[in-house]
DNA sequence: AATATACATACACATATGCGTATATGTAAA
DNA sequence: TTTACATATACGCATATGTGTATGTATATT
């Protein structure tokens, strides 16, 4: 893919929340991004599905969830980009509690 | 400004060429980044006017030429993502002789 | 089997983006 | 003061992107 692609990919606010929350989280479900971001869920479920189209994310489904992280296949470049990302940019984002979905 | 618009400078392949030729030249003026990436001078002209636009670059007339270079004013995370970009992957750029405008 | 939950996708629409072409602006040289 | 050069911008257009709304699909519960 080309370096363009990965950077459209974090050019948009709530994929760069999706990616701070994965972060911090480690793994997180669809639902819970929903709530975390206060967006709706359709709109939740399409930036999570460009995203994993970019090869940035990957998704795990365990029962109903589908859990949602970080791609570790990534290109190593890729990978440091995204450890330049700062959480206390993204405020509005209360990521110190658990996560809720089981 | 947001994050995002910093990831909407660089989700363009174009634009990408424009700072990995500034990262390598340290300054570089319009008609050689014209002649480096084999583009029209409008489309090299308008690409650096968003990348000024958005904080990124920043330029200085000298003569007929303006020299473009990284702005050195940026956010620490931002020029982070800089040092991420490998010259390598973009080959066709001939980046190794000298600037061509004295 | 029917229902509820979690998530994805299709559709329509508005806005943004990128480009080719033409033209305007600023500077220097003749 | 023309002329040439370097760069920026305006315009029209095609395509891409983001969103709301509705609907489809998979899984679990009853």
């Amino acid at each position: 893919m080309q370096a363009s692609g990965f950077f459209k990919g974090l050019a948009d606010e709530t994929r760069l929340k999706l990616l701070v929350a994965m972060k911090q989280r480690g793994e997180i479900c669809v639902c819970e991004l929903t709530e975390l971001l206060h967006e709706t869920q359709p709109k939740i479920s399409r930036h999570l599905a460009l995203l994993r189209n970019t090869g940035i994310v990957k998704t795990e489904r365990r029962g109903k969830w589908i859990y949602y992280r970080l791609c570790d296949e990534m290109p190593h470049w890729q990978r440091d980009v995204l450890d330049c990302l700062e959480p206390q940019q993204f405020p509005e984002l209360k990521l110190g509690a658990q996560p809720i979905c089981i």
